[in-house]
DNA sequence: CTGAAAGCGCTTACAG
DNA sequence: CTGAAAGCGCTTACAG
């Protein structure tokens, strides 16, 4: 590949004035700049930005850690993410975690040899080596869906889990239900202990006890959502109502009961939680929680963008409000 | 940030013995090795990817072009590219560009300023100047799920877009259907063609006369797959099926068809082509075109590895078969 | 307006 | 086994 040094070569010229073309630099003679303008283009000269990096210390990268970039639920805060960065001259750079606990630690490693200028990071679980490492990290950081770690001074884009699954819940029970099952992810995570959480409490405030027989937890799959509804259904005969943690889960429970010829929401009301494209389909329907997902990774991108450009900046937390959709998987009883 | 000076001075020795023991150069003291590993630890040192990347012209980076990360279709394809391509050691950026010319001109450029060691793209439309772009890209490039263009003798990894359209056409005939719609992608993009031509072609095959008012060109959403289906629908009362470009507009076209109270299958048939997990859904269960979509971008990726290691690599491109996935949505007439 | 020199953070012959 | 020097491809004061 051609280097700043044959142009300037090809031309007698030094390097320095080529820099300055290239740089738009006003010190420079027109009818020079024009001449090395033409050698670049005919020697098929491009910067090559790993120097301009190392002087600079500035890689125009940020790092978007995600668990798994094929979950509709991750591609769209991506999209949200890289909108808003692309725009101001941002590459990201997309580390799919798929839930590794060791892949999110290569990537953070991988990020900081890398002199990324900051990351946007949704780790699925927080032990103390991953926190050690942020901590080390010395790059900008923002969380997004969930809170930062404690010990740990990064601002977080979230939407509160547990007011969410609260709201599900009250929706619920507002329309009468008493006995209402609750499928859930698996427990090591994160959000899946808040929106238990929110499903207990909930529960609890309005004198219910939750029965641990409909009560599943350890997967977020529609497969996992089937299977978990089978369960619960055949212990629980006077179930009325169920709260699925996501949606692919209440997906698969609306399946089984469609299998299982259980009309819902005449026998059976269902919510679940994410508000998927997948939840509007004509044959399904299903009243869940929303989140603003593509605005919560604009948000982010927007505060990783300032925190990189203002040293100072004390980047503040935001909390976007979960919404109640309602559809046609529930009715009174 | 430390940099190899800092633990240097620290240990007052030079950088060239830091750099061994960082390298595993076998010319060093057990000792000295130990003592700087501690001190790296100590002031929190990591090389700088980019001064290395300089000096070995390897960044051990790989772009992804693709149009939609957040399409089911290419998210599941970038989960095959990245899973090979970390294995073996790259960092995988990806390049979405929402099908926008200039973002896809950006992206090339981009790679080339950060010497990107090889790329697998999937350009939506290509013209003159993104031709030109790729043959001075001097980086080698594999394209996904479309045909390299002529003039660049880069290897593709595709399905073939016209046989799996004649096999679901075939398909239909089969079946007994003579009146059979269309429902297109926009007619700019590469595959919308071929597979358009595999309508026209099975049709005109069989003595059949595709009719232009059963035929709809132009949008590849569940939202638009609904409105050509009412399009044609009511100006066409003879129709007994419906091929549809992609599985979004089938599932389109099958909402319609359920608002309206039109039976599937014994109303109406209808395909798609590309068995997105959706199609599986259990009210859906849509009869299909499978692309091995994850196996394809595995392919690339081990192509592009390749390529990149033997520089004298004449890689060879790849044609996937279709499969016809038979579910509910097609019956005998 | 232009050029020589130093430097970004590293690696790699070369000499010892 | 260790260090000094050159160099990867650029930018940026500094001098002229």
């Amino acid at each position: 590949m051609a280097t700043i040094k044959d142009v300037a070569k090809e031309l007698g010229i030094s390097v320095s004035t080529v820099s300055r073309a290239l740089n738009n630099h006003p010190d420079i003679k027109e009818q020079t700049k024009k001449e090395i303008l033409e050698v670049i283009k005919r020697l098929n000269y491009t910067p090559n930005a790993l120097a301009r990096g190392l002087i600079h210390k500035k890689t125009n990268t940020i790092g978007l850690m995600i668990p798994d970039i094929a979950d509709p639920f991750f591609s769209e805060i991506a999209n949200g993410v890289e909108e808003v960065l692309t725009e101001v001259g941002y590459q990201v750079v997309y580390g799919n975690t798929m839930r590794n606990p060791d892949k999110e630690k290569l990537f953070l490693s991988s990020a900081k040899e890398r002199q990324m200028d900051g990351l946007i990071v949704t780790p699925n679980f927080m032990d103390e080596k991953l926190l050690e490492q942020f901590q080390r990290l010395q790059i900008p950081v923002v969380f997004l869906r969930r809170r930062s770690p404690e010990g740990l001074a990064a601002p977080f884009v979230d939407v509160d889990h547990y007011k969410g699954a609260c709201m599900a819940m009250e929706h619920l029970i507002g329309l009468g239900h008493r006995h209402i099952g609750f499928i859930g992810m698996p427990e090591l995570s994160f959000l899946a202990e808040l929106r238990y959480q929110g499903y207990v409490d909930t529960m609890h405030a309005h004198g219910l006890t939750p029965n641990p027989n409909a009560i599943t937890r350890g997967g977020r799959t529609i497969a996992h959502g089937r299977e978990a509804m089978s369960r619960i259904c055949e212990q629980n005969k006077d179930l009325t109502a169920i709260f699925a943690a996501n949606d692919l889960l209440a997906i698969g429970a609306l399946e089984w009961l469609a299998i299982q010829g259980i009309p819902v929401p005449e026998k059976m009301s269902v919510v679940g939680f994410d508000n998927l494209e997948v939840a509007s389909l004509h044959w399904i329907k299903l009243t869940t929680i929303a989140q603003p997902r593509k605005q919560m990774g604009e948000e982010a991108a927007r505060i990783i963008d300032r925190m990189i450009r203002e040293e100072t900046y004390q980047a503040q937390s935001v909390f976007f409000e979960p919404e109640l959709i309602q559809r046609n998987t529930c009715r009174e009883v």
